[in-house]
DNA sequence: ATCCATGATGTAATCGATTGCAGGAGGTGG
DNA sequence: CCACCTCCTGCAATCGATTACATCATGGAT
């Protein structure tokens, strides 16, 4: 029983070569109903199950798929993560993970997942990988085999999968708008992340297209965490003209925000209106509850394992979808009021 | 460049045999300088990686490791997994993630992942598996290779890895005594769990140590979410005799509990001082910053890999370590005050 | 009766790295 | 000068599953 029994074993049980026991496992089709039946049950008698690493050497496939993120501890990846492994999971594959923090400092190269053939293909959550690692991921071999989820890294032709970060956007502001906010401003992410970036420029264009007053001290600069939060707060008490409503470029700014705030003895929404951008669990019951864009996590990560995978399995089939936008959506809670 | 070189490649550029080319990458002392270094060249030039997979056949090893979360969306396992991720890297191990609920739910079986050669060996962060699961892992060709972290299955002999659950429930106690609180509750966890166990047993030891009154009904059953949490606010508020302070299970449960309250008009601390257990990251930010018991979930995962590698690379050490408990420290905050 | 198509099964090569064993070179001691 | 030992290297088997190709039986068509 401690040794797990192999090809030859099922074969001399049920009286056939390796082959047809192969054959009865993965080309079911190609087997006579009799022997199918046969080498099915000694299958069962003997406990059989492949053994992966000698099935990866032969087909050449690793049947596991690398998922990146920028840091294990940020809560917002979970959900992603659990659509990633559900769709991988149903294919048969399994999920390594790895942050790229981590790969960067221990001196690995994220190309030797797939080089070395742990990984057929990886999922990046990372858009801030330095010039150097992209450049080394262009390389046509590997190009098919990696996509970006949630973040994207611009003028690369990598696949992606992303929210609407456009329109979320600017819903959210034109929501502010329609219960009377006339002066919002915005904490955004950090220098250079595309996220930040999108949002912003939808943020500013829908100031625009709104014909409200803009001042370049509303925009305070910040990244996605809640310490950025709490000094974007104190930024915005510091403010002569202060804006009567903030758009936190994510949940967790604007949750920093709001303690900052209540640490300084304001009020929101009394005092001021702030949403955020993910609605991640906690927000629905943070104090107050907060106002957010809804990024379909689940699907998300659903979305990026599955067109990975096709690609994967297809990797010359040019009219694969190269994009997938995931539609968000607005939620009000009491952290914003009319005006 | 498209494909990668094998050691059949470098051998033929160096000028020796593949078994040379392979004693220079795993055993470079058995070679003679000069052979060393003109095939470290060969290496170099033709940018040669293992192939895992067929070094894991070769090896009988996955060189990987599976862990096993009840539920990835868990912000409480983030800095665990850092951990886990950072001590299995530098011994040159990927690790594999998969939540118990979607094994099951797919069918599949745990062991698989040990005896279909994906995993040499698991880590598993749920106590709360069916009792059917855990014999099958009892199996004595597996037993050495699952170890259990923060969670453990009482009455097995699994190795383990833990934080000190009643010290630090003791702790708590004590600290809300020492500043004044005499009518103590403790929102529990989930009926059956080992750590929700553990925890109340020590609380009530610790209330009775320190001859505190007892009353059932300031045990408020609930589990590790943050909507047990508002049950537990609404079964607080509907007591005649109310405790002045409740000790959480957990972080979540806390601020569950603390949120409720705020929506029903009372104050934290003013009407009632509250504490979590775990320490995670949100809780410095919470409104009010949350009084807790810091677990070191880092050192917990590093501690766990390491622990697990040495039994999986000397399986029979009987001198091996057989359970690892981790510090925790009492970090007061603003949810907790004098009565 | 003969031939060929069809379907089922077996044979054996293959994936790429590791390692036990054998052999050769060079050095040492008797 | 020979026996022997040490150090280095190569040969070839091996891990276990997959699959191209060969073989064989069966049956239908002519």
């Amino acid at each position: 029983m401690s040794k797990t029994s192999t090809l030859q074993d099922v074969a001399r049980v049920a009286g056939v070569s390796t082959a047809t026991v192969s054959r009865v496992l993965s080309h079911p089709d190609m087997v006579s109903e009799a022997t199918r039946i046969r080498v099915s049950n000694a299958v069962e008698v003997s406990g059989y199950r492949v053994n992966r690493a000698a099935r990866n050497l032969r087909t050449q496939r690793a049947h596991s798929v690398l998922v990146l993120l920028p840091d294990l501890a940020n809560p917002f990846f979970s959900a992603i993560l659990e659509g990633i492994s559900l769709n991988l999971s149903r294919k048969g594959y399994s999920m390594l993970i790895a942050s790229t923090k981590q790969v960067h400092d221990s001196g690995e190269r994220l190309i030797d997942y797939l080089d070395d053939a742990r990984a057929d293909g990886m999922i990046i959550l990372d858009g801030g990988l330095d010039a150097e690692v992209i450049s080394s991921l262009k390389v046509a071999a590997h190009s098919t085999r990696i996509l970006f989820a949630c973040e994207w890294v611009n003028e690369t032709e990598f696949p992606s999968v992303r929210s609407e970060n456009r329109r979320g956007t600017k819903a959210a502001v034109r929501y502010l708008h329609d219960i009377g906010h006339r002066k919002i401003g915005h904490v955004t992410g950090p220098e250079g992340n595309v996220l930040m970036q999108a949002r912003k420029e939808a943020f500013v264009q829908e100031i625009i297209a709104l014909g409200l007053e803009q001042q370049p001290e509303w925009l305070i600069p910040g990244d996605f965490s809640l310490a950025a939060g709490c000094v974007a707060a104190k930024a915005w008490i510091a403010l002569e003209n202060r804006p009567t409503a903030m758009f936190c470029v994510s949940d967790q700014v604007a949750m920093g925000f709001i303690s900052e705030m209540s640490r300084r003895n304001f009020k929101v929404p009394e005092d001021v209106s702030v949403m955020g951008f993910d609605d991640i669990d906690l927000a629905e019951q943070f104090i107050p509850p907060l106002t957010s864009i809804r990024q379909d996590r689940l699907l998300l990560g659903q979305t990026a394992a599955t067109m990975l995978l096709e690609r994967l399995e297809s990797p010359d089939d040019a009219g694969a979808e190269h994009m997938a936008i995931i539609p968000v959506s607005l939620i009000v809670r009491g952290s914003t009021a009319a005006l």
